[in-house]
DNA sequence: CTTGACCTTCCCGTCACTGGAACCCCCATC
DNA sequence: GATGGGGGTTCCAGTGACGGGAAGGTCAAG
């Protein structure tokens, strides 16, 4: 299989897949051409990365995912524990996006929103002035 | 006031009023020996920015709302829909983080997190398979 | 033989900074 | 006068995870 093909089966941009093997996610062969040729695992191997990406896991926490995912004698708690890691990152920010939301959302609420200048979400990020 | 002071003042890292200045957010005065010189409505400006980048504007939208802050004339209506399209873009993250979030904790919970290889998180991602 | 779709590498741009090198300025101390 | 330390300055490179686009090689069809 060529790069478009593989691209159209995983979803995955050709430019994503040509990254992926450039920092050694994945090592596709060549053809004598020079064209990459991918087999079922190199497929296997990007939609098993383009569901961890889906979950928001950095690439570095996907290449250890992945060197996991092919060790035979791996233990699951090693995957819980990245999993977990990761969870909380993501508590984290959803924290952090709500704190803005509601500060947001409440300013906006409290803007006219008309013609005329007075504006409760600049008079908050002025400083009350 | 120099740049260290303000910085202190401010919060902001000195780097980051450098780049504000390089981006033209703000425009410093300079002393004799080069050293940036801020007046009062520079710190002004940049506690400004802070508060709207921690609500997490971007820095055009900072420039923005800088412009319709420094404006007498402007109508509420647009900073309210520089603001409104901005929570759209907070609300887009939430609700993307809380599928992943769901996702994952259910994948965390199933998974045994002990010395076995079985792991229902790597079935997950590589497939089902 | 040419067209057009595909593939290749390479380099720059994204966003909002951050780190670091190399250098200048000013004040205090020995 | 030398020195030391704590400011400041510029400029360049790197971050994460790609995306855009140039310049060129390859292949099947007409």
């Amino acid at each position: 299989m060529n790069i478009g093909d593989v691209s159209a089966r995983t979803g995955l941009p050709a430019k994503t897949i040509r990254y992926y093997e450039d920092i050694n996610l994945i090592k596709p062969m060549r053809d004598d051409n020079g064209y990459r040729r991918f087999r079922d695992q190199d497929v296997h191997k990007l939609n098993f990365l383009g569901r961890a990406r889906a979950l928001g896991f950095t690439i570095e926490d996907c290449r250890t995912l992945l060197a996991l995912y092919e060790d035979e004698t791996r233990a699951s708690a090693d995957v819980k524990q990245v999993a977990r890691d990761h969870l909380v990152q993501i508590e984290t920010k959803i924290a952090d996006l709500n704190a803005m939301r509601d500060t947001l959302s409440h300013l906006i609420d409290a803007c006219a929103g008309d013609d005329r200048p007075d504006c409760p979400i600049l008079r908050d990020l002025g400083g009350k002035g």
